[in-house]
DNA sequence: TTTGTTGCAAAACGTTTGCAGCCTC
DNA sequence: GAGGCTGCAAACGTTTTGCAACAAA
């Protein structure tokens, strides 16, 4: 069990990040993170307002609300890929990681690579404090390229 | 002046394109293609169909059907970074680059890296084609960034 | 002639906002 | 007690859609 990515430390570091931005500690934004950390994978605001519908009753509007405190403290990072809702991802007890992209069925793959990591990462730059990046590669997955060359 | 760049071979792309689909070679999709050709910088829809209301009157849905064709056939890209707009980039006459966001104000910059381009560029998959990527890095430019360690 | 494409306007859609009441601080 | 936060619903702004007229094939 890994202590850095226990709820308790996140909501440390939650609960710090209001604090110092005088924020109040309300609990629907305790729920809605809470709800976050035992979810998996990529989510957006429709989702997470969702799975929250059985157990927390919170408006759509406190969600994206509480999204954007999150946002602000790092502890989720947002991915716009299509013209739909907006990704969402926990950074917490989550390895950074690069997407692939299917430009035909809009499916999203993930994969990690250290060396690749290290060279983005390595990157510096005169006057811009990079703090996260996001990779996306475009491109045909096995299935539709199989598929799209059957067309021809 | 770099032949492949030029209007002439931007069109045969497109015009070929159109015929393999059996979609129709209006004058409307020419004339917003070489609105797109003539345009410095990164473009949204109605920042075209607006420059072309001076010289080539064309419906906001029109360009957003064209946009979506060139995207098929890979003349452009699409960058989907704020809650506003989604941006557009022709590929054509254009090197590949790398994108820097500031977090605090929203400034894009562009940044080229060719050793950071073959890293991403060389990666192999094992049931992924890519055709393109892109690689966004958010952070605080110059300015925010003194701007912020001074509210401290 | 057929049918894909256009322009227009209305609809759709995710997200934001206004406001009255509530609850942290 | 003051004022930030909530839920609700209405508003917003970008993109999509429906439809009649048009024009490329």
């Amino acid at each position: 069990m890994k202590e850095e990515n226990s709820y308790e430390v996140i909501k440390e570091v939650f609960t710090d990040y209001l604090k110092k931005h005088h924020h109040r500690k309300t609990p629907e934004r305790y729920a809605i993170l809470e709800h976050i950390h035992s979810y998996d994978g990529h989510f957006n605001a429709d989702i997470l307002f969702n799975i929250m519908q059985n157990d927390y009753r919170v408006s759509l509007a406190t969600v994206y609300n509480t999204l954007e405190l999150l946002l602000e403290c790092k502890l989720i990072i947002k991915h716009q890929l299509g013209g739909q809702f907006a990704q969402y991802e926990k950074t917490f007890g989550n390895n950074t990681h690069h997407h692939l992209i299917c430009t035909n069925c809009g499916k999203i793959k993930e994969f990690s690579d250290k060396q690749l990591r290290i060279s983005i990462q390595s990157r510096k730059f005169a006057h811009f404090y990079p703090s996260h990046y996001s990779l996306y590669m475009y491109g045909l997955c096995g299935k539709c390229k199989i598929e799209l060359k059957s067309l021809l």
